[in-house]
DNA sequence: ACTTTTGTTGACATTTTTGTCAAACAATTT
DNA sequence: AAATTGTTTGACAAAAATGTCAACAAAAGT
């Protein structure tokens, strides 16, 4: 952060970030945002001129600490399998810790505001472009089925992401209780990469 | 539909229907709902009470669309792989119809009413047990490698539902036009299955 | 010590949304 | 054709939410 902030802005902008991609409050209120940060409605206002603003500013943040991450393994040099894994355990925690913000992502991506929409296609597209390339090398190698290496990336972020933003269905739907789901996220990470690289070890 | 329905009810029904998870519109109001539907305000109050209770009955209704269907699927009598090839057919078909259910599924599943809940465990939970049975008959056969067939079940669900209900998102991150991206869904059925079967042919 | 800036509060006005009601209207039945 | 039933409407009242403002308090600067 380059400008500085004061603790109360900090604060509200913490406990309306766990309010909307932790808990799924979206319809939350200026009030019910104000009396779970622990200070008076007015100065969400004050701070952030208007609810949508705050939103807004929530979001971009939490969105570039992810893509940020995201940018510096697709560049790192490092074994293919090694960097898959880390994108897989880095996606499963991000996930587990906002997993609300996906829901937010897929209502509003459509009609993102100018400045939002420009944090979704940043110099990161670069580095994007050089992970595929990688995936496509790895494809000619043989380490991984060839097919489109586009569908590889979505393959990864679907096989993670899902199963964690779906939980609270899956659990009613399948009949597992919190542990049993607990379990079988835990087994999925080698699951996964078994998929992805045709269970060869 | 076992009780007799006028037209404006069904007509209100089926828009609400179209707002909430084909647009993704919740928040919508009930002036807006009316006038999507063609009718006047008052009478979605008159039909249905509360916007609350539209909600519900439209959600359960869709819902339980998916859930018999499914689960004729489960206990048909067919070969696996034609079995899984019919699954992920009608989920890409029924999530392209309705891309947003999903969204409202992760954030009203956790609280949802008494009535809304026995939606998501009916007898269905049977027809679902012996499903896995059959994928763990298929995993001793060889079919498809050996892990928790819950997993798999998981996997399945993940693999089509995700690109789908996330398409605006991938379409902006991946830089892909809509053409672009329907052409990579379209590819995914053969791949999917490809994964899923460990690239045995 | 005093002035300026920054942070905080309660009260207010406005807007949006919801649900109800009685009256008007249409369709059926008697 | 009178009566009953069901449908539709506009007007109303109540509630919820948003944003602004002037007053007050605290901190920083002179």
């Amino acid at each position: 952060m380059s400008v500085i902030e004061c603790k109360t802005e900090a604060q509200i902008k913490q406990y309306a970030k766990e309010l909307f991609f932790v808990k799924g409050n979206f319809n939350a209120s200026t009030q019910e945002i104000a009396d779970y940060a622990g200070v008076n409605r007015t100065l969400v206002n004050y701070y952030f001129r208007s609810k949508t603003n705050l939103f807004e500013i929530v979001y971009c943040e939490t969105i570039s600490e992810m893509r940020s991450e995201f940018a510096a393994i697709y560049i790192a040099k490092m074994d293919f399998r090694a960097k898959i894994e880390r994108i897989i355990d880095y996606l499963f925690e991000f996930r587990q810790t906002y997993p609300f913000l996906e829901v937010f992502n897929i209502q509003e991506t459509p009609k993102l505001s100018n400045q939002m929409d420009s944090i979704l296609n940043p110099k990161y597209v670069q580095e994007l472009t050089v992970f595929v390339k990688e995936i496509e090398e790895e494809m000619e190698k043989g380490g991984i089925p060839k097919y489109d290496p586009m569908n590889f990336l979505v393959n990864v972020f679907s096989l993670v992401s899902y199963p964690i933003i779906m939980r609270p269905v899956f659990e009613k739907v399948l009949g597992l209780t919190t542990a049993d789901y607990s379990a079988l996220l835990e087994k999925r990470k080698k699951e996964i990469i078994a998929i992805l690289f045709n269970n060869r070890f």
